[in-house]
DNA sequence: TGAAATTTAATTGCGCACAACTCATTTTTT
DNA sequence: AAAAAATGAGTTGTGCGCAATTAAATTTCA
């Protein structure tokens, strides 16, 4: 009479937990930025594109979709960090650019990856092979 | 001028996405019992307490508080899943014990830890030292 | 004993995440 | 060129996840 229906054996549910964790962690410092978790996640994007880039493309990099997207560009606009603009060469496409605000909230948030480092207690090369497994898992459950 | 605010440097990123991925794989397995997948943890939790279990208790196993739980809790009892019992002894605590319906769906959901487990394309051995990891993880940040 | 503090669950409000859908624009096909 | 298909973004509705608050019951302790 065994069963593999037991919680402690998920990984599924040793991802949830981590992940709502890793949101905690990261949410009173974000609010002194006064970002969500997930903004913060489009900011690192936008940062990377600061000519702009697609609300597809955006959420291609994201994994989100413009049910999701649309709404909190739309807050994050009305924050100042962004707008919005077509693209006169193809009117359905919508570029996200940042405003000064936005590009210059990127010298706020330098500090923040080294103090998450210092909170999850791994060594660098234990960092690095934990993400190396989990993009492992990604990839062969994307296969 | 380097910066470490890249998104494919971050572990809270891919933590991030393979929680939203799991989400993604349950989802059609847990529609047909008509679950959500928080639902799905929730019944994990459920079936290994067939004597019933009081709110706090399960919120401490799921990591949830009564704001996301009393909610959820609502929507499983309007689906017949289980039932509230406030605790004679102390008129605090809310008992959830589960209906004949709720018990009989462990049967359906035997199959899904081994269809799961075979989508991560991990051997048993690496799925282990992967949940041994994520454990230590959680230990370190939790401190 | 009686007031204060604690505990337990529920409620309210907000921001995701996503399915399902709409709408406008562009591309493809015939 | 006209019809059909595909694309990109937005809207609507549902269900979490959590902070903040409320209300009731219990415990503490002055």
């Amino acid at each position: 009479m065994s069963t593999n229906l037991l919680l402690e054996k998920q990984l599924c549910f040793r991802l949830y937990s981590l992940n709502k964790l890793m949101c905690r962690l990261y949410a009173p410092i974000l609010k002194d930025l006064d970002l969500t978790y997930p903004q913060y996640l489009a900011m690192l994007v936008l940062w990377q594109n600061m000519k702009g880039i697609s609300v597809k493309d955006l959420g291609n990099q994201l994994d989100l979709d413009s049910g999701t997207l649309s709404p909190l560009l739309k807050r994050m606009e009305a924050r100042g960090l962004l707008i919005r603009v077509r693209q006169s060469s193809d009117e359905r496409v919508v570029i996200i650019k940042l405003t000064k605000e936005g590009k210059a909230l990127k010298q706020s948030a330098e500090h923040i990856p080294g103090e998450m480092f210092a909170v999850t207690g791994l060594t660098p090369e234990k960092l690095f092979s934990l993400n190396q497994d989990l993009d492992q898992l990604m990839a062969n459950i994307n296969g």
